[in-house]
DNA sequence: CGCGAGCGTTCCGCAAACGGAACGGTCGCT
DNA sequence: AGCGACCGTTCCGTTTGCGGAACGCTCGCG
């Protein structure tokens, strides 16, 4: 679920006829900048120079009327002492939604050979979620905390109750789906092997 | 000395005639971004189809040619339903260096009339750092773990030894220093009143 | 009072990021 | 072999983010 097709309900960043004011994230952005600038106690003036970037763009940036490049939020970070996700985090930063299933992304785990991605998850009761095949060799393994769950390949699925574990290999079709009418607390663990 | 003045050694970002190649972050967000959409099991063509951004944006992006726009980040990983700072995370995110200081932030608490960040701080010895003062109302909170600190206003520092606490206002110029030849291992906590 | 210093915003020419189209290369199918 | 579909890269005209300069404003000081 977690990487696919996200095209149903695609969080409008449409580019096309852009009003004045930009994307929901973009304000969003500009005053975080503001607040950290003013408890680092600088003026947008001194922040300009220290960042070398133009007074008009840390205006336009904390005013939410410039759509800024990736190099000047290093560069503005940089000058503030902050790390540049200071400035993205906070919006449901790492929340993935799908039809029938949110997840929140914990942590990853980036080894030389693979990647661990930890999720929480809450899956609904009611409504079920069939993601495409991934990668092959990519595997998934979910722990239920609460609930119970009925997950893993179309054609053969498992069912869990609170305290369970199932896991399966995710190179197929395969669904998520709440048992009963109470919703699925778990955890989510994708493991991607290095090609 | 956490949001002070790295206008000392500031990791070169300077805008002025820019060589083919470009800052030292963005070849890392590019492949970043290419794991990802490997992981994800989608051609560069869809990833752009479905995010509605341009083949060449995508290309050049990965290959770290471009500088991308806010909004194009914020399409693609939407696209891909990672949040935006798993392009971003990873490189010492979150680590500030003084002169003298490492900081990690750990975390921040941002509630209505407050926002507190918490590092954990290390201090070696032999040197010390001096920190221009905040905004008026900002104090800062020290637990030491580990060695002995001397920090505080630079007219009347304090000294902590393991388990201690010290705090002060940081209105004012202030300095931290670690006594004898062991390095300071301590948790800092700044406390930002909203004006 | 006048005046210089600093603030944040707005205007402007230029560089570059953008999407669309065209390109060559690699598959899989008939 | 031929061919259509798709891949990732490159070219190109348009859009827009960029820094610098000018602006109006508010202070603090002589």
């Amino acid at each position: 679920m977690v990487h696919d097709s996200p095209m149903s309900a695609r969080p409008a960043t449409a580019r096309s006829g852009r009003p004045p004011a930009l994307e929901p994230g973009a304000e969003g952005v500009g005053a975080r900048l503001r607040r950290l600038r003013e408890q680092a106690g600088i003026s947008l003036s001194e922040l300009a120079r220290r960042a070398n970037v133009g007074k008009a763009t840390l205006s336009g940036l904390e005013n939410g009327t410039r759509n800024p490049t990736l190099d000047t939020l290093w560069s503005v970070t940089a000058a503030l002492g902050v790390p540049i996700t200071a400035l993205l985090a906070g919006q449901q930063a790492g929340t993935v939604r799908g039809t029938a299933v949110e997840a929140t992304l914990l942590q990853v785990f980036d080894d030389d050979a693979v990647t661990y991605e930890l999720y929480r998850m809450v899956v609904p009761p009611g409504a079920a979620q069939v993601s495409p095949a991934h990668h092959a060799g990519v595997t998934e393994h979910i722990t239920v905390f609460d609930g119970v769950l009925r997950a893993g390949p179309i054609d053969a699925p498992l069912t869990a109750h609170p305290g369970e574990h199932v896991s399966w290999r995710s190179d197929v079709p395969h669904l998520y789906e709440a048992v009963g009418d109470h919703p699925v607390r778990a955890s989510l663990l994708i493991r991607y092997p290095r090609p």
